[in-house]
DNA sequence: TTTTAAATTAACCATTTGGTTAAATCAAAA
DNA sequence: TTTTGATTTAACCAAATGGTTAATTTAAAA
């Protein structure tokens, strides 16, 4: 019993590379490489790639969500829960700025997959749309409401090749200053949405 | 000679498994049974699976950007600008649910492919900022508004078995519905935001 | 120290997959 | 009709890839 964590390494070596590559375009031997150990132990630890993938995934999902929780139930008003959620939100993005692309990815491949785990797990989904529940003063839909935010906050850090090199001209220094000043727009539209 | 169309054929069966499997998860022979032809077909025409990649990536990529200019150039009010934009992009949307997805997908797997079809084709993205350019009433930042418009548009068709699983329990009538009313939702979010 | 079970590895295996080749077919030109 | 060149296919190939196995190492228990 060696090391206790070779069974972590191995998580987070797949999470590295599935979350990067995708499930497809992950190899075996270069999550083995990652977590510098051999292909076999890989099959010892999670029997199949599947399985693996699985574990990754779940832990991804999961650790998504808790993210952007935060302090939402408070029963603060409307404003300051819009200042909430885009810090919280923005501040998961810069620290993983690949994981919404790699769920909506893999979501997409075999839907099933988020079903599964959202069984084994209890999650309730209804929470996002209780905080801009319909009691809001603007009357404004809370599904298109959130549904916007999400759009808004995640679609930069998707499509930043795509962005940065149409929009930026391929400046990386350029692009990042408007990530960091969209925090404060993003706040003054949600603002805007809602009056 | 036979039939002079083998070659549109190819390519539109390899868009059509492109866009849904992403360069990774396609295969050639999931193309040859799509376009309904011999694998080595495919290779007689185009001469590998990059390159028929390519010329996929490329019809795509010009496709989309041709299909959201539209009217923009005219000198239209910036209201009427955003009508339009709108309309046009989720028509497209409607018509081609995965092609956002999929120009994401494939630009961060490899975002040298997007340089070269932007230099072998003539392209000015400065376009669309041009559109809404500093000389607008509001002071906005034309980036910062073109992204937020553009993300909310596309997250919801990129997303949908996200979302749809998740805010409108898998009922895939009722968010049908939700994208039909986005349209207007939409239009008028613009319109606040530029207030 | 010896034993035992878990942990780790090198070598190997079967299948998948992109790609090739040589032969067959077809359609038009001569 | 014969010829010729493009088109199409069946069969095949080599490399990549997920997975297995048998042997070795390690660390703790007896």
């Amino acid at each position: 019993m060696k090391d206790i964590n070779t069974e972590t390494k191995i998580l987070e070596a797949a999470r590295t590379v599935f979350i990067s590559k995708g499930m497809d375009g992950a190899r075996m031997q270069e999550i083995a490489d990652e977590a510098g150990i051999n292909k076999a132990l890989l099959h010892y630890y999670y029997r199949s790639k599947d399985q693996l993938f699985r574990a990754v995934f779940q832990s991804v999902f999961a650790g998504f969500f808790q993210a952007i929780k935060g302090e939402l139930d408070k029963e603060t008003p409307i404003e300051q829960k819009a200042e909430t959620i885009v810090m919280q939100y923005t501040n998961m993005l810069d620290a993983n700025p690949f994981v919404p692309q790699f769920l909506i990815n893999e979501i997409n491949r075999n839907p099933q997959t988020l079903r599964d785990v959202m069984d084994s797990q209890q999650f309730n989904p209804s929470v996002f749309l209780e905080i801009f529940g319909n009691n809001n003063k603007s009357g404004i839909d809370p599904r298109q409401f959130i549904v916007s935010i999400i759009g808004m906050m995640v679609f930069p850090y998707a499509a930043r090749n795509l962005v940065q090199l149409i929009y930026f001209n391929d400046n990386i220094e350029a692009y990042t200053q408007f990530l960091q000043e969209r925090k404060e727009f993003l706040k003054q539209t949600i603002l805007k949405m809602i009056q």
